[in-house]
DNA sequence: GCCGTTTTCGGCCCGACTGTTTTCAGTCG
């Protein structure tokens, strides 16, 4: 068991509490619980040992037992009782928007009704609306949350494919029949949503059947669809499906090449090879028109790697967060590519939470866990007031805050590391600020973010974050597209013309790599590129392992074709600083 | 569930919004 599984199971358990009508504080000390423990920096097995665990603040004597029982048993019956006294169903169903715990329990004990399928046969025919405390808007609400949910069905957040691929790719890696290992797919693009998990291993023909034997008996494998000689397939915990393919190590390239695709991107690939009287599959090219295709005689041209396939097709190698077929085979044969951005080249980040809001570490202990990640610098980015709930910094505490955040800085300068004072600052209903100009002319910079109204049509949506981008202290707009897809509270609104305003006031706009707010659509990225609007690659920290959500937002930079010029935090210090000064005077 | 203390049990963040009501419950962040 580990810590992130120990979080899970604690986090459901407020849910399923939840449903059954208890306590609602009780309900929050769960998932309080689940959240310390999913952000903790503390080794979980050394403070259970040394029985240091019910230190921590919000952890009592009932939670320590649980989280030990977890710990050493990998059970816990309080758990298991608890789920099995519940339909699975209904924790499904409160995944829908606007339907929660409550409601859930209404319509299972009035109208027996315990899964999504039945919840929508009750809304078609009326008995939703029929409940006291329901009406028709109500079942009209939860048929459109319905179809919602089941748009992103089958399809998995970035994030969460990508956590469950890196134990995965680690697993097979380090397996002896292992020559290559590379996880393929959508994944491997850096796509929005992930179908299913693809992995590619090259092997000796012989060692096959023991590299699918391991595969299938993975920890996290809940089922085996197949299992076959090159190919099996499982469903991992949490309903991701995984593939694996065996193939030697002289087709691996192409196999890579064709299992990456895109489908779209594959095809213009083998347009150009049909071309050059070239046919190209998953084994490699053989002569068009032949009988005998590369699978069965090997590839008439040896490649060891994709770079040469690109090369035998007089292509600049394209990198796989570019192949969509959207312009990058043009490109790259024109020598048009543009040199991607890389984790390495991240010196910074801006855009942070601490205690001072809803963060859950200092910002002394933030920045130092920047500096130890080898970044250059760390910027703030706290609640503005309006964010009760959060813990949003009220006006008058804004002096000691920046005092704070002055001293600190004074201190880092003499490691070589700069602290800048930012705000996350709310975008009200009617576009004003949350604070006066007087207040966010005294931070650095500040993210202006919208975390509210959102049920405003998709004009005054607009309207409002452009009123907001017009205000000069404004130096970034937040998290512009993480609220549009696989969230709980998605708002309509006009990118391409919240895009154009960032590019007529100057104001970066955030790539917020956070899971919860990822701003995932790269077409979006590549058209503020085009219209010269810099980004900043955000990890919207709330704890200090937040952080590593950066490499999360790279991937999603790369795939829209920023360099490392597009990306402000890739910048000097110095840089960065003179930019957000930039935007204030002019 | 946890916490802090009036050391045994009451308080636990709070305001907006929606849809249902005629004063409020549920959901959300």
């Amino acid at each position: 068991m580990d810590k992130a599984k120990v979080a899970e199971i604690l986090d459901e358990i407020g849910t399923l509490l939840d449903l059954k009508g208890e306590n609602p504080f009780k309900v929050r000390a769960y998932h309080n619980a689940a959240r310390l423990i999913s952000g903790l920096q503390q080794d979980l097995g050394e403070l259970i040992e040394t029985g240091r665990l019910g230190e921590l603040k919000g952890i009592g004597e009932a939670l320590t037992e649980k989280i030990t029982e977890l710990w050493k048993t990998d059970r816990l019956k309080y758990y298991d009782d608890l789920k099995a006294s519940l339909p699975r169903g209904l924790v499904e169903m409160i995944a829908i928007p606007g339907f929660g715990p409550k409601r859930a329990q209404i319509v299972y004990r009035k109208l027996k009704v315990d899964s999504i399928e039945k919840l929508e046969a009750a809304c078609r025919d009326g008995r939703v609306a029929a409940l006291d405390g329901f009406g028709e808007k109500s079942q009209e609400k939860i048929l459109q949350g319905i179809e919602q949910l089941r748009k992103f069905a089958g399809r998995h957040h970035y994030h969460k494919a990508y956590a469950a691929a890196q134990a995965i790719l680690e697993a097979l890696r380090a397996h002896p029949a292992t020559i290559r290992c590379e996880a393929a797919g959508s994944l491997r693009r850096c796509r929005e949503t992930i179908g299913d998990l693809d992995f590619l291993v090259s092997a000796k023909q012989k060692n096959a059947p023991a590299l699918m034997e391991m595969f299938v008996k993975l920890p996290g494998v809940i089922a085996i669809n197949a299992q076959g000689e090159t190919k099996s397939s499982v469903v991992l915990d949490g309903g991701i499906q995984a593939d694996l393919r065996v193939v030697s190590d002289a087709q691996f390239p192409f196999a890579l090449a064709y299992f990456t695709g895109s489908k779209e991107h594959n095809i213009a690939l083998r347009g150009r090879a049909l071309k050059r009287g070239l046919s190209l599959n998953e084994y490699g090219f053989s002569k068009a028109g032949q009988e005998q295709t590369a699978r069965d005689k090997g590839s008439v041209i040896k490649c060891r790697t994709e770079e040469e396939i690109y090369d035998a097709l007089e292509l600049d190698y394209i990198p796989p967060e570019l192949r969509e077929d959207m312009g990058e085979i043009e490109a790259a044969e024109e020598g048009q590519l543009p040199k991607l951005v890389e984790k390495e080249h991240l010196k910074g980040t801006l855009h942070n939470h601490s205690t001072w809001s809803d963060g859950i570490e200092t910002i002394e202990a933030m920045a130092n866990a920047a500096l130890d990640l080898g970044l250059d610098y760390y910027g703030t980015g706290d609640h503005s007031k309006s964010q009760f709930q959060a813990r949003g910094i009220k006006e008058d505490q804004i002096p000691d805050h920046i005092a704070e955040i002055s001293k600190l800085d004074e201190k880092f300068r003499k490691k070589g590391f700069r602290i800048f004072a930012g705000i996350e600052c709310d975008i009200l209903e009617d576009g004003s600020l949350d604070y006066p100009d007087k207040l966010l002319s005294e931070f650095d910079f500040v993210v202006a973010s919208v975390h509210r109204g959102f049920t405003q049509d998709e004009k005054t949506t607009t309207a409002r974050i452009i009123k907001a981008l017009s205000n000069p202290h404004v130096t970034m707009l937040g998290h512009p597209t993480g609220r549009l897809l696989l969230s709980r509270e998605p708002y309509a609104v006009d990118l391409r013309a919240v895009i154009e305003a960032c590019a007529r006031y100057g104001v970066i706009i955030e790539l917020n790599a956070h899971p919860w707010r990822l701003d995932l659509d790269w077409r979006w990225w590549k058209f503020a590129k085009e219209l010269g609007v810099k980004c900043a690659i955000n990890p919207d920290a709330h704890s200090i392992p937040d952080l590593q959500y950066l490499a999360i937002g790279v991937g999603i930079a790369r795939k829209g074709w920023l360099t490392r010029d597009d990306v402000v935090n890739c910048w000097p210090a110095v840089r960065v600083e003179a930019a957000l000064r930039r935007r204030r005077k002019s």
